[in-house]
DNA sequence: CAAACATATGAACGATTGTTCATATGTAAT
DNA sequence: ATTACATATGAACAATCGTTCATATGTTTG
């Protein structure tokens, strides 16, 4: 890419795709400092992938009341057992569910209560 | 970004797909009522969709620390200035950000505080 | 054993997403 | 007006996503 030109007193260098910078440059440097590790910031977009589907928000709401098996979650929101089994593995995956089996039955359940201060949150905002 | 409504294609036959519920019917009526409206858990999904990205996250970890005009954020995170801008514009729209003009520079801010909240609930998560 | 049931999974499909590229809009200075 | 700069935006593309369909795995009962 090009290269800067900077009129500005020290510490920035490379990077530069605008002439100089518009801000300090020791809050940019401040920026870059914490700004957690690039794997870091991978997994929390994964996390947030994860709420950012309808049904899979449905599943969470709904485990919110107590346990259930997939058959039942399936019923309730209308949708097909295999829509619901493949949506669930992502929940497992990323930790946001756990499970227990009983003979045929598969029940499911929270994993932990980050996933209800996320939800509210998230509701917060839109509410405003 | 989501598909709009849409929904159970349906056969002829009522809903269950098993014979018998699992759990309490009146845990199945509790979740039915505490389920927030359809409308609801699609703006909760989308809010969501807009946080499941590493680069919009890396904006707002950038705009945690103060405003910052798009050619600073896109020398930071050493992507282009239209990326970015497209991005920003996806922030813009679920209300995360805002921005003010100053001359040919535009300064983009975070909107609220439910997002410190919501990044760091989500650390909480994948720290454990 | 077989049959019935509950759940899981692989392939395939259309739909949506994030980036790039080219270009447009807006602003300031000459 | 012309040039330069900062930002925005539309089209296009590959990549990813969520559902469906068909089928596999696992479990209980006869």
């Amino acid at each position: 890419m090009e290269k800067k030109l900077s009129q500005q007193p020290q510490t920035t260098e490379e990077l530069p795709s605008c002439p100089q910078v518009q801000v300090h440059p020791s809050l940019i440097e401040a920026a870059e400092e914490q700004m957690p590790d690039e794997e870091i910031l991978y997994d929390l977009a994964e996390l947030f992938k994860v709420f950012g589907d309808s049904t899979r928000i449905k599943i969470l709401f709904v485990l919110f009341q107590s346990e259930m098996c997939v058959c039942d979650i399936a019923t309730l929101l209308h949708m097909t057992q295999s829509a619901i089994s493949h949506q669930l593995r992502v929940l497992k995956q990323s930790q946001l569910v756990k499970y227990r089996r009983e003979g045929k039955t598969v029940f499911y359940s929270l994993a932990d209560n980050h996933v209800k201060t996320i939800l509210g949150q998230g509701l917060d905002h839109i509410a405003e």
